[in-house]
DNA sequence: ATGAAAATGACAATCATTATCATTACCGAT
DNA sequence: ATCGGTAATGATAATGATTGTCATTTTCAT
């Protein structure tokens, strides 16, 4: 749950092959390996399709967004659990972090300026200890 | 320390007009920001040179980097207290939130897993008191 | 003043991403 | 199976930020 469908339910032939593709990819890539690797493989897809494919992949939470030095964004296949993460910018290893320091520090803020449904996120990007 | 010159030294006469007015922005600002509010001053300056003094900054730590939502980077004054926001998703509305227990927690989680020169963003996302 | 080196800026080029729009696949009702 | 409508697809053009090019201008030590 919280991450609907995690294959093929309710996403059309395209957006389930992006998904395998992405998992084959080592759980995350850019649009543009994305269809590098597709059409390598002989799957005739549009790159256009796979833009569209990822942006209906972050609304239903299926993956997530991240950057890359130069701007360009790479997406991620995200697990169910609410967790963030830290990554290393020059080999890609993510490491999840659960931790509820967040989650209070969220709650707090939110508290204290009298907002409420507040959702967070959170990204650690540094170098890790490989590298 | 850490920050070298915080101003007019040792950088070209562009590259410390760039830095005023990136405090006069608020401390931050993208590239193209920074052309408009300096050229409705009247101060002529190409955009190529705002993103080569930008770069030069860079270099120097004298700026770090973050990038909005859609990709373009915003420019930052480094020692200038980082904070986070707290926005409406409902009116817009923006809290700026200075508070270093997230801070804390990043440093931490980094030194766990053997990370460096690690950066983070946070962003909370809800709906304020009036909406 | 003078020549070398750095800085500048108009313009073109690049690259990821998004918008357009015509074509095609899918699906339920007939 | 056929029709009709809706959603999905993809080639292409458009956009927008950023970077490269190169000729001109400024700076500065002599």
């Amino acid at each position: 749950m919280g991450c609907s469908g995690v294959d093929g339910q309710g996403m059309s032939k395209s957006t389930s092959r992006v998904v395998s593709t992405l998992k084959r990819a080592g759980g995350f890539a850019s649009a543009q390996e994305l269809h590098q690797l597709m059409i390598g493989e002989g799957n005739r897809i549009g790159l256009t399709t796979i833009y569209r494919a990822l942006q209906n992949l972050l609304d239903d939470k299926v993956v997530d967004l991240l950057r890359r030095d130069g701007g360009e964004a790479i997406y991620r296949l995200c697990g169910h659990e609410h967790h963030h993460h830290l990554l290393c910018k020059n080999c890609g290893k993510t490491v999840e972090i659960s931790d509820n320091a967040i989650e209070k520090w969220a709650s707090e803020v939110s508290r204290e300026h009298g907002f409420r449904e507040v959702g967070h996120s959170a990204e650690l990007i540094g170098i890790c200890s490989e590298c």
